[in-house]
DNA sequence: CGGACTGTTGATCAAGGTCAACCTCTGTGG
DNA sequence: CCACAGAGGTTGACCTTGATCAACAGTCCG
C-alpha cells in the first residue's frame, strides 16, 4: 500500500487536478473526502455490472480495470482502461441501467462516489465543476480517438493509437518515468480494445519492438520514441494541456 | 420550410423533451429562444471545422449533419450522424480545438448556442438540465455501441447496427412513419461511418433487402422487420424509455 | 448532349483471423 | 527439489472477410 492510502488527501485524482491549476486546501479536502471509505477488489473482479443500475460513479485510486461491453456469443469490446485517478463515469448518475461493466485487471483500491456528494463539492467550488466537466469532455475526446482508431486504422496504426493513449493517461496522473509504465492487462485486452486477434496483437508487439519503436520485458513497457509513435497512430495534438481560460469565466459567477 | 421555422417555437428539440416529460409554458419559451436567429446552410458546408475553437454548439433543426474526423491521407471516420433535434455537442463550451468537424450533408437549418445562454436557462429551469444531462448521456451510449459494433461486429452486423442507431435516433424526433424514414446519407458516408468501404455497403445492403430486412427506393428507407434488425445488430434493450424517476431528485432543490 | 454523382457488379488481392503447436514463467503441491 | 498445471506469449500454416480496382448503368442537371 502506498503513502497516500493512509492520508487520504493525495488521492491521483488530486494528482491529476494539480496539473490543470492549483487547489485550494479546502478543495483538497473536499475532494479527499471522496475517498471514503476506501475499498478493495482484486484481478477479475467487477465493480460495475453490465445491466445494472445504480447512482453512484467509481473513483479509481489504485490498479487498473476496465470498461468493456461483452456480447452473448463471448465477442468483447474493451471501450478504455481505467486508470489511477479516473472517475467513471459519473454518466451513470442519470441512467436506469448501464450497457456496459466495469472489472478489475489488476488488484484494485476505490471508492463509491454518490451523486449527491459529488453535486454537492462541485456547488461549494464551481472551478471544479469547471475542471470536471472539461476532464469529461478530454475522455469523450479519447473515446473518439479510439473510434477513429478501430474504424480507419491498420492493425499496426491502432497498436500504436492504444500505446499512445495509455501513455498519456497515465502522464497525467504522474505514472510514467522516462517515458516508460506498467502495463498491467495482456495480450488479449489489447486485442479487444483495438479490434484485433490477440494473435495479430502479438505480432504487431513484436513488429515495433523490431523496429525500435518501443522496448518490453514483461509488464513494462517504454516508449523509445514516443513522437514516431504519436505519428504512426496518426494523432495531431497532444490531448489535455493547460486549462483554457474561459471556462472559469462560465460557472464562477452566480 | 415548415411549419415551425415562421413560429420558432416548436423546433425538433422541444419534440424530442416532449417525449422525456411535459414541459411548461416558460420551458418551451426558453428552448425556441435558443433557435433565434435561424441559419440555413447547404449540403457539404462546414458547419464547424475541425481545430476550430469556439464556445458555441450547434443546434439542428432541419436537415442532417455529420460529425467526423478525417486524417492526413483523407482515410474519414464519422462519428455519427446529427439529426434534427441534436445539440452537437455541448463540450465544446469547455475545449480549447476541437479534433473533429462538423459538416452538413443536406440543406440544414440551424442555429448557434453560446454557452452562457444555455448555462442561464439550465438555472432557471433544473429539470431541464436535468433532462439535457440525461440525453448527453444516451449521446454517449450510442457512441459506446458504435465502438463496439466497429470493433467487434461483421460488416453486416455493423450496417444493420448503423440502420438501428438512425431508426432510434429518427424516431425519438418523430421522423420514422410505419418503420420508414429518409435517409440523406449516401453510401460512402455510410462506409466511413462503419469502417467499411462504400463497396461493401452496397453488397451488403442489397443482402439485407434480399433477405426481407429492409426495403429501399432511393433515399427512402423502410425497416420491413425492426426487431429481427435489431437483433442482427446484437442490441439487447431499446434505447431511451421514460426518465429515470431519480434525476429529479439530483438537481431540484437548491 | 455531356458530365458529375451515385450505386452495382465482377475479378482479384491482401490484411488480418483462425487453428494448432510449442515455449516460458510462475505458482503449487507432493 | 521436482512434477505438473495453467496462463500468457510466440510462431507457422492456412483461410476468410472485406478491400481494391475497374467497368458500367441510372439519374439528375446545366
Amino acid at each position: 500500500m502506498q503513502a497516500w492510502a493512509d492520508s487520504p488527501v493525495e488521492i491521483p485524482l488530486i494528482r491529476k487536478l494539480r496539473q490543470c491549476m492549483a487547489l485550494r486546501v479546502e478543495e483538497v479536502r473536499d475532494l479527499g473526502a471522496l475517498a471514503q471509505p476506501l475499498r478493495r477488489a482484486g484481478a477479475r473482479e467487477d465493480l460495475a455490472a453490465q445491466g445494472q443500475s445504480g447512482s453512484t460513479a467509481i473513483l479509481l485510486h489504485e490498479g487498473w480495470a476496465i470498461r468493456h461491453r461483452t456480447l452473448r456469443d463471448g465477442r468483447r469490446q474493451i471501450l478504455d482502461f481505467a486508470v489511477p485517478g479516473d472517475l467513471c463515469d459519473p454518466s451513470r448518475f442519470v441512467v436506469a441501467r448501464s450497457d456496459f461493466a466495469i472489472t478489475a485487471i489488476s488488484p484494485v483500491v476505490y471508492s463509491l462516489v454518490q451523486a449527491a456528494d459529488l453535486l454537492a463539492l462541485l456547488a461549494r467550488s464551481p472551478r471544479l465543476g469547471a475542471v470536471m466537466w472539461w476532464l469529461e469532455a478530454l475522455e469523450e475526446s479519447f473515446t473518439r480517438a479510439h473510434l477513429v482508431a478501430v474504424g480507419r486504422l491498420t492493425a499496426y496504426e491502432r497498436v500504436a493509437y492504444l500505446l499512445w493513449e495509455l501513455y498519456a493517461r497515465l502522464k497525467a496522473v504522474g505514472l510514467v518515468q522516462d517515458d516508460a509504465f506498467d502495463l498491467p492487462p495482456n495480450q488479449d485486452m489489447l486485442a479487444d480494445a483495438t479490434g484485433l486477434s490477440h494473435v495479430h496483437v502479438s505480432r504487431t508487439l513484436n513488429r515495433m519492438q523490431r523496429e525500435g519503436v518501443i522496448e518490453r520485458s514483461g509488464r513494462h513497457m517504454r516508449l523509445t520514441d514516443p513522437a514516431r509513435l504519436r505519428a504512426i497512430a496518426q494523432v495531431d495534438r497532444e490531448p489535455g494541456g493547460p486549462l483554457p481560460r474561459h471556462i472559469h469565466d462560465l460557472l464562477d459567477r452566480p
